[in-house]
DNA sequence: ATTATCTATAGATCTATAGATAATGC
DNA sequence: ATTATCTATAGATCTATAGATAATGC
């Protein structure tokens, strides 16, 4: 039980937010590839910024794609664990509230986070490195908030083309990541909700009772979630 | 009159489209800056797509941040040149065919240009680059999509929340850039722009009237352009 | 004379590895 | 003995500049 870690001492004390030096480097690395971009971002600035020298980082990653890789990991894994959740709600939910509860979680987690790390996705040069992973389980998400997209205009009978949109309109949440913070902000992945039911066709007086039932989903699993 | 340009002869053939040097360059640096992102993309990448020594370049560009400049003004100008022609339309455009001729035409451009160059707005990196000029244009045209949009709220009765969507509706489309070839295509942004006045609680069934006007003002302005 | 290209290179990076060092743990 | 850090550096970039060269234009 001693306040100090095995190994050489660091020369600097500790200037970011976590337990270990693992979540002290993904801090930093969260905050420079979501402000000055991934390559722009330098394995030097991003140990600078933890208080360490360079190499000391190698201790933890073997190179700088694994950090981006476990910084993306954080953000993909929430959402899509909902999922099941929402698919065995008794009674069993309509598209539309699936759909709604889903955009609002969603939305949630995307402007929750200390850093914009939702920002990362739209790099270029993210598409080829080694991070199929990712990709792959962002592009289930995208499927599933296709599946049910279609179902709602398929009774509403707006265009087909719609259906793609909801997906786009939670994903536009980190561009307004810089909007203004308090009450309103906090609100605002339940504003894209409904944004998403009105662009599938569904009237704004329609709305309240989807959003009550939505909501309880939503709650529910983030206090079982918190509880565990 | 003659075939050969002054000048000392290159080494190889003309690889790339482009009547001059400096457009020959800015189509690779369009392709190659929108598939690995700005950082990645050398300055000798750049000139061997061309087929020219990287040194050549700077014949052309005093620095690698000026042929960004000169890629993103050929994408800010047509929107915010077609802004004063819908103001003046006569008779007078409502604000809801107003926001749907606007987003048309904006959306055509997005995706209507060779590269995704819209995608290169998302970069983190360039948020401060000698760019200023580009981001205030592009902000002026978002202060006027929500000015749009808050008429049409104000009449719908639908939260304010949902006048900084329709921006963000038809800036998706840069995310939607591998969607299928042909007539979908083609129409996509039609689609967007009846989606944006979905979004602020327009129902579908009042949007024919109002695309109508629309993409006259739009198929009017884009002919003239192209007499001229 | 002017122009567009070329060759060559300075100087500043950047990533990752090798191996030394200074703590704790047993 | 194990761990976490440090110092030092190899090798591979990358941007931008200096100055030579080979065309056309007058």
């Amino acid at each position: 039980m001693s306040l100090t870690r095995a190994g050489r001492p660091r020369l600097h004390t500790q200037r970011r937010p976590g337990t270990t030096a693992r979540d002290e480097i993904l801090d930093a690395a969260g905050e420079l590839f979501t402000t000055l971009g991934y390559t722009r971002t330098s394995t030097r600035s991003i140990a600078e910024s933890v208080g360490v020298r360079q190499a000391s980082l190698y201790h933890y990653f073997k190179t700088k794609d694994d950090i981006l890789c476990a910084l993306l990991s954080q953000t993909v894994t929430p959402t899509m664990a909902f999922i099941p959740t929402l698919l065995g709600a008794e009674p069993a939910l309509t598209a539309a509230e699936h759909l709604h509860a889903l955009a609002t979680f969603d939305g949630d987690q995307l402007l929750s986070g200390q850093w914009n790390l939702g920002a990362l996705y739209l790099l270029p040069e993210l598409r080829d490195a080694g991070l199929e992973p990712f990709w792959s389980d962002r592009e289930r998400l995208r499927l599933h908030y296709l599946a049910l997209s279609s179902a709602v205009v398929d009774q509403t009978g707006v265009h087909q083309a719609a259906a793609d949109l909801p997906f786009r309109l939670v994903e536009s949440l980190v561009n307004m990541w810089t909007a203004p913070n308090g009450p309103e902000r906090a609100e605002l992945p339940i504003h894209v909700a409904d944004a998403c039911l009105r662009v599938l066709g569904i009237p704004d007086d329609v709305t309240p009772a989807l959003r009550e039932r939505s909501l309880r989903e939503v709650e529910r699993y983030t206090r079982e979630a918190s509880d565990a």
